[in-house]
RNA sequence: GGCCCCUUGGUCAAGCGGUUAAGACACCUCCCUUUCACGGAGGUAACAGGGGUUCGAAUCCCCUAGGGGUCACCA
């Protein structure tokens, strides 16, 4: 018996790969490397209905795209498959058997109708809704009688009366609950399907997880499978839950929460790196030793502990995972910063699908420009909106500088140097040598001699570096500009 | 409501009985830059409240308040 850590990532394929999800999964990857064990990852696929088509494909994408790996999983079996749940179900079922015969789960004839009512007159009486435990002590006969009206069993698991279960919990610290708390609650579903509290435990024993890092929504069942373990006598793995992301609200993550983008892919699809998005979720509910925030992979894997898990939620912050991500984007090189952006600015219709080469000059030049300000790649596009805007409108600020004396000579002298240097003068490297002439020229300089420059042809007073603005805003373009500001 | 968990600046957080209570994001100021950014240097800002224990408490205990999670034949 080796005591090689192994730990899981256990999602259902509902739906795609959530941020809270994705850090689950990096938690438990990073714990899994650090300690040079394997990392599972297990498909939860027990609630068919709700399966989506594509789902598991998508949630795998991702956790790639993130730059994870796995041991086992339905794509690279190892020796304790299948690591689908729906394929285990002969598994489940010989347990459930020995369940049956030990008298430690039985089988339950009630209906939703009548499950339901109970727990309305529970509520009704101020009492927790929890299962009566009407069908635990049915005879054989009222058994037989209940399938004869046609009625279909699930499986429930006998809780044990007045116990008392506590572990260990790797994040929170010692916790523990009382059995009467809990109603038998179903393990087998009508369906034949086993229920998540039950699956999971049998599974995580016969794969040998040893350390289970989850959401801190399953503390409290955490005690059922506890149960599940010891109807078996297995030796429970560590558990260890760790603090929800919350919302600004402070809130569990509802997916329908439009305040935060909360797909992974959705994180790609706007351009943000996963590099970015690995070190950033990262930071959330856990903290390294010292005082450096930007890690790689392989670094975090290194001095990844779990015992540096935080106690309490975490408000996701879109600021600091913008701050994060430039950061990662300034290392791009040129070529890839233009690659990454080029995608959203042809679905903004700012570049045709096949560009020419003189338009990739100028998308190049576009990313160039705006690599210091660059937060993601779809952001190209709202900062790109100086060059497309028909009609400029003016801030109180911008107007403030258009106000001053001194604008309509050096924009009058911007424009005849302009006009004089042609199409040919007409270069980036130029335009300095043309607003040095105009400083000659009106004995305007700093602040006086740019900033009318800049408002008049961008409408703003803050923006990238003003050559190259100039250049990409093309010389029809800022002819016309000038001349409609001086009127 | 029952049960469980949590509570240090606006946010992420360090701290694990003795500190001027780190650092990061954001914000503000200054420097650099003939503009704007980038970059650099500073700054504002916190131990939920009340009781204990202790020579000494952000750190330990209790209570209160607040927040969150969970109470499914969903995971």
């Amino acid at each position: 018996m080796s005591n090689k850590v192994r730990v899981r990532y256990a999602p259902s394929p509902t739906g795609h790969l959530h941020i809270g999800n994705a850090r689950t999964a990096i938690f438990n990857y990073l714990f899994a490397r650090h300690h040079g064990g394997d990392f599972i990852i297990r498909i939860e696929d027990t609630d068919v209905k709700r399966n989506v088509a594509g789902g598991e494909e998508s949630q795998l994408k991702y956790l790639k795209w993130l730059g994870l790996d796995w041991d086992e999983s339905i794509d690279c079996p190892g020796e304790y498959g299948p690591y689908r749940q729906t394929e285990r179900l002969d598994i489940y079922s010989s347990h459930t058997q020995q369940l049956l015969d030990r008298k430690l789960a039985y089988p339950c004839y009630c209906n939703e109708e009548e499950l339901e009512r109970e727990r309305e007159e529970q509520s009704a009486r101020g009492e927790t809704p929890k299962y009566s435990g009407k069908c635990r002590n049915l005879s054989d006969e009222e058994q037989a009688a209940l399938a004869a009206e046609g009625r279909v069993a699930s499986v429930r698991f006998t809780i044990p009366a007045d116990r008392t279960y506590t572990f260990q919990d790797t994040v929170k610290g010692e916790i523990s609950f009382r059995s009467d708390d809990f109603g038998d609650f179903v393990i087998v579903k009508k369906d034949g399907i086993p229920t998540y509290n039950y699956a999971v435990a049998v599974d995580d024993h016969l794969m040998a997880i040893t350390h289970v890092l989850r959401g801190e929504d399953h503390i409290t069942n955490t005690p059922r499978q506890l149960m599940i373990y010891e109807a078996f006598d297995w030796a429970p793995p560590e558990f260890g839950h760790m603090t929800l992301i919350v919302n600004d609200q402070r809130k569990k993550l509802s997916k329908r929460d439009e305040s935060i983008v909360q797909f992974i892919q959705q994180y790609d699809e706007l351009g943000y790196l996963p590099e970015a998005l690995f070190n950033f979720i990262t930071l959330l509910g856990w903290s390294p030793e010292g005082e450096e925030e930007i890690y790689g992979r392989e670094q975090l894997i290194e001095i990844f502990n779990a015992n540096r898990l935080s106690k309490s939620p975490a408000v996701f912050d879109t600021a600091k995972l913008s701050w994060l991500n430039q950061h990662y984007l300034k290392q791009l090189t040129p070529e890839q910063a233009v690659e990454l952006c080029i995608p959203h600015l042809k679905s903004a219709g700012r570049l045709p699908e096949n560009p020419c080469a003189e338009e990739m000059v100028w998308a190049t030049a576009l990313v160039t420009l705006f690599r210091d300000h660059l937060r993601f790649g779809a952001e190209i596009v709202s900062l790109s909106d100086l060059f497309f805007q028909k009609t400029l409108e003016l801030n109180d600020e911008a107007a403030g500088v258009l106000a001053e004396e001194t604008v309509p000579v050096v924009l009058e002298a911007f424009l005849s140097g302009l006009e004089v240097a042609g199409e040919e003068g007409f270069t980036i490297d130029n335009m300095k040598v043309l607003i040095k002439a105009v400083q000659t020229a009106t004995g305007v300089k700093g602040k006086g001699l740019f900033m009318p420059i800049r408002v008049a042809l961008t409408g703003q007073t803050h923006g990238p570096d003003l050559n190259g603005t100039i250049w990409l805003l093309g010389r029809d373009q800022v002819l016309e500009r000038l001349k409609q500001q001086l009127g």
